[in-house]
DNA sequence: GTCGGACCAGTTTTT
DNA sequence: CTGGTCCGAC
């Protein structure tokens, strides 16, 4: 290949020397990037393929990079094209599943699927496993089906199959395995393929097939891996197997930035490459190019928290700037007030400052409400994420489903989803007749009405409805058409369109709307050239494996978002709000082994999404799921260093240190030995009744306490006086 | 088949 | 307090 000299400048020209060290590295070594946050992970991992392939001629077809978000794929796509300005065809950049997935299309047969093997999201599973625990009349108070698909997914990950679980050790494991080999059952009759069945598949059709195998292996000589932090145990054996001795990796990730342990994802992989790669080689990307000192100095406290980091501090070569702005919130509604003035005040002071680079986070959606509300009185146009994304939607799933029983009329799921939506004679009644013909003689729903028109099983006017359904579908399914007409047909000749048409409320006109908007996506649809998929499978295939969260996101709007919606952006202007004790660290994620760490990775992804300026806010009451609480702040705003703190006063000068203090300080100090600690605790007192300790100090007869009383406010009391009773 | 009321649960979410 | 789901009545 020729090497051409100005490419290679454009390569490693803007690179620090750590980024360079990163990029240039000998082909042949294995290489971990521990990148801190807005340190250019993306950007080394781009260089690396491009000087690869420009000096070390490994051609981008024998590279394999992989990424967790089709978005991440996409902007890999579109940074490395520009910056080499030629044609990436050949190079494999995707998911786990839009990769494996891949590979299960050209490989079909020898993954023991049909052709016409279609996906499913996790809604269409979870309502899967609904109907079996149902169908085995399983109680589902306790065995909930969430949670069974949770368990499922969990053996998924770890490569069990049900045939590979031992002698089941208690009820609770065996009821969870026959769940799981209905599942399976199902799964394998009605071609469907949830997420983690993707990988699973894919893994166990290289592993079962060497020659495969072997074949893939050499073709990826590299593989280059994204957000290594966030791989599961599947996605970790998954690159075992694919490296084999000779492939080489290539990793970027941030243990600090684990923030997906709950879903299974393990930052010990980090670690795990080294000692499972010989030879791997560390390098630390430490300088920041985001934010001001200030920012990156809290996040580097905050973080020191943690045990078992591989460790980096980052620093930057700019500004210090501005102290980090602390909010004492009278109530939710105050915070809210507080944080849309000040996002006003914030864009109106500068020239060129807009709405989209100021972002409000949050742990939880709940708290988008009142933010929202406030926006919304003040005209201040705004944007949430993460709802419903436009393929979830109920009557673009319905579509969805037609399609789906169009090339796969075995697709149960499919098959009961539309049956009778829009309605058309066909009851529960109907149905579960013949899921009991299905069941008996181990068919799919399809074949069994089929088999009850032709044994007229049951009432006629049943059959005569579902007859009329069969060759509906078979009309649909017949058409030689293009993909757009062959929707506009299906929503129209089902009845769809008529159905919500009729209803003359404002979310039906929105579901019309919503119908409209899905044919034009299949209008504007390309296939991509190569797939061995038809447009239809294609289509159906990437709806499911790409939910497309891109819409219109142009528009100039204060962006709304929980901390983990937030991790890779950035926001000159950025709020933590409702930072406050069983909200922040969240309640539940406490319960968790590693919860507390977790979550505050979770803060420090959330400080460092700050660019120029980050507020903090807390309140002292907040209603939340109908209840009163009094929030203590967040004990992450307590491992923030004093000095990079400042406290916004208002009209109440109250001092935040002063009234609740560093209470992991204070107790270290007060507590020689014997004094518990009481902060935090809920407490009943007989004048003033319920109340939560906000504060302690001195010890034996001296010890004094701070209540905050639900009713009555906040108190100091003599704690050997003061008759408490401890509240669980 | 649709509507209304009772009941219940309630972190985080991409693929 | 909310939103979703389930069940019984028309």
């Amino acid at each position: 290949m020729d090497k051409n000299p100005e490419i290679i400048e454009q390569i490693i020209n803007d690179l620090n020397d750590a980024q360079r060290q990163a990029v240039c590295a000998p082909a042949a070594q294995h290489q971990l990037v521990l990148a801190g946050a807005g340190s250019g992970k993306t950007r080394v991992l781009i260089h690396r393929i491009a000087w690869l392939s420009q000096v070390e001629d490994v051609s981008l077809y024998k590279q394999l990079a992989v990424t967790f978000t089709n978005k991440a794929a996409a902007e890999m796509r579109q940074r490395l094209s520009s910056l080499l300005n030629l044609s990436l065809s050949g190079l494999w950049v995707g998911t786990f599943h839009g990769l494996a997935h891949r590979l299960l299309r050209i490989h079909w047969h020898e993954a023991q699927l049909t052709q016409h093997f279609q996906i499913i999201d996790s809604d269409d599973q979870l309502r899967l496993i609904r109907r079996i625990v149902k169908d085995l009349q399983i109680d589902d108070k306790a065995y909930p089906p969430k949670q069974m698909q949770g368990e499922i997914n969990r053996y998924k990950e770890r490569c069990i199959r049900p045939q590979h679980i031992p002698a089941p050790q208690n009820t609770y494991e065996q009821i969870c395995l026959e769940i799981y080999q209905r599942y399976h059952n199902h799964c394998q009759r009605s071609s469907l393929v949830d997420f983690a069945e993707i990988l699973l598949r894919a893994y166990e059709l290289l592993e079962a097939h060497p020659p495969l195998l072997t074949h893939y292996r050499q073709r990826f000589s590299h593989i280059l891996v994204d957000e290594f932090q966030d791989t599961n145990q599947l996605q970790y054996a998954w690159i075992q197997l694919l490296l084999g001795e000779q492939g080489r990796l290539f990793v970027v990730g941030d243990d600090d930035q684990s923030i997906y342990g709950w879903r299974g994802a393990q930052a010990d992989n980090l670690q795990k490459l080294q000692t499972d790669l010989k030879g791997i080689e560390l390098i630390r990307l430490e300088q920041n190019y985001r934010s001001t000192g200030m920012i990156l100095d809290a996040a580097n406290a905050l973080i020191k928290h943690n045990d078992k980091r591989l460790g980096k501090q980052l620093w930057t070569a700019g500004d210090k700037g501005q102290a980090i702005q602390i909010y004492h919130g009278v109530n939710a509604e105050d915070e809210a007030r507080f944080i849309v003035e000040r996002i006003q005040s914030w864009t109106e002071k500068q020239a060129g400052r807009d709405y989209q680079q100021c972002a409000v986070l949050y742990r939880t959606n709940a708290l988008s409400r009142l933010l929202e509300e406030k926006l919304l009185q003040k005209q201040i146009p705004y944007r949430v994420y993460g709802g419903l994304r436009f393929f979830e939607r109920m009557e673009i799933k319905d579509t969805l489903a037609y399609l789906r029983l169009l090339l796969n009329k075995d697709d149960d799921s499919a098959f009961e989803r539309v049956v009778n939506h829009p309605p058309r004679g066909i009851g529960g009644r109907s149905i579960e007749q013949l899921r009991a013909i299905a069941r008996g003689q181990g068919l799919s729903l399809w074949q069994a009405a089929e088999q009850a028109i032709k044994t007229e099983a049951f009432a006629k006017r049943s059959l005569s409805a579902i007859g009329k359904f069969l060759s509906l579908i078979q009309n649909l399914a017949g058409e030689n058409e293009e993909l757009s007409a062959l929707t506009h047909k299906v929503i129209h000749q089902s009845g769809l369109w008529q159905h919500f048409k009729q209803k003359k409320q404002e979310t039906e006109q929105m579901r019309l709307d919503n119908l409209e908007e899905l044919i034009l996506a299949t209008e504007s649809y390309e296939t991509d050239p190569d797939t061995p998929m038809s447009d239809l499978q294609a289509f159906l295939s990437d709806t499911v494996l790409d939910a497309g969260e891109g819409q219109s996101s142009s528009d100039n709007a204060v962006q709304l978002m929980t901390l983990h919606n937030a991790k890779g952006l950035e926001f000159p202007l950025v709020f933590l709000c409702g930072m406050e004790e069983e909200l922040f660290p969240h309640r539940m994620a406490l319960q968790a082994p590693q919860g507390l760490e977790e979550e505050r990775r979770l803060c420090y992804v959330g400080i460092t999404r700050a660019m120029q300026q980050l507020y903090i806010s807390h309140v002292e009451s907040r209603r939340l799921h109908g209840n009163q609480l009094y929030p203590r702040p967040s004990r992450f705003l307590l491992e923030i260093p004093q000095e990079l703190l400042e406290e916004v006063r208002l009209q109440t000068p109250v001092n935040l240190y002063q009234q609740y203090g560093n209470y992991q300080a204070k107790v270290a100090k007060d507590t020689p030995n014997n004094l518990e600690n009481w902060i935090g605790q809920r407490v009943q007192h007989p004048r003033f009744g319920e109340g939560m300790v906000t504060d302690q100090e001195g010890a034996g007869k001296a010890a004094r306490i701070q209540v905050m009383f639900y009713q009555n406010g906040a108190k100091w009391l003599v704690l050997e006086y003061a008759q408490l009773e401890k509240l669980p």
